[in-house]
DNA sequence: TTGACATGATTAGCTAGCTAATTATAATGT
DNA sequence: ACATTATAATTAGCTAGCTAATCATGTCAA
């Protein structure tokens, strides 16, 4: 994503209004502070999972696994819940499985397919960045109340719904 | 950035905060929401910038050249004006040229450095892309007020305020 | 005035995404 | 039963980012 660090100020986005009659000012002005923060933050994410050697694509894959109590999956199931195609996940089981953190294994039902497992060395390795991540993010969001996170999330909620309008026709 | 397609459910949050007690369920469950409604409007956006045959990195460009009033700069200043590595800033220029949006221009000045000049192509092609960028983003952010926004700006800024405990020590 | 350092742009080579093509296997309809 | 179609995973080759190295040119201090 793009990094936008130099925002419009409210007079460049008037100067460019004058130009273009469809531009609403204050719609520009939210939507790029949106994807502006947004990049921000996940680059601070990268940052601070790659202290522990990961970056956002192969966690996610951990977590996901994690999430089921046999700590398995199939790449396929993988990639549509993590929204990567089979592809990359095909990439990321590849780093995973040279850091030991995950196993392929063959299954007996379909020889098309291979079973995911999080291997110990894979738990282990949540077991020290999890703690990490959710004390640094408890803090990162500190200053906004419960209601706060609560309208914000309607609020993006809201705005992703209208993200169609960005793709019609 | 990742896509974050499954995000957690609360109970899933509720799961992983017994294991981990530093977890903050409301504030992972924001956290998470804004990196997902913002990827998807950031491949949104992509989508909506390729019917012109551009992307955000070379759209980004034109624009931050169509703020100057002689429509010139130099590839260091855009590449930090539009957050990106000059490396890069040297590819997307590559392209622009290619597509005879901009020019580069010697400058007598300093020999080390060019001049990038929007070309009477570049402004034609934001004075099609302009309208249209600014229609559907008027039409995808209409649901909210001009309250809203004010409050979705004011929070964003917290959070990215925030966002320094990602990357301490 | 010249040696050391600083700066602007580019190139080379890396990564993590993508799509399209390929390979192996399974499922299905006639 | 077997030809067709569908599915799971991978591979190949693309793109847009990145950092580090390089090259040319400027600047400055002894």
């Amino acid at each position: 994503m793009m990094q936008l660090r130099d925002l419009p100020s409210i007079e460049t986005l008037q100067k460019f209004a004058n130009r273009y009659p469809e531009a609403d000012v204050s719609a520009i002005s939210s939507f790029l502070s949106l994807l502006r923060v947004a990049s921000d933050l996940s680059t601070a994410l990268d940052a601070c999972l790659s202290r522990h050697e990961l970056l956002q694509g192969r966690w996610w894959v951990l977590i996901l696994l994690m999430r089921e109590d046999s700590k398995t999956s199939t790449p396929s199931i993988l990639a549509e819940k993590a929204g990567v195609s089979r592809a990359t996940m095909t990439g990321l089981l590849d780093g995973l499985e040279q850091g030991h953190l995950i196993e392929r294994l063959l299954t007996k039902a379909d020889r098309r397919s291979t079973f995911i497992k999080l291997t110990e060395a894979g738990q282990a390795k949540l077991d020290v960045v999890m703690p990490d991540y959710y004390s640094r993010l408890r803090e990162c969001m500190k200053a906004l109340n419960e209601q706060d996170r609560e309208k914000l999330k309607q609020m993006l909620n809201v705005v992703n719904a209208g993200a169609v309008a960005l793709l019609n026709e």
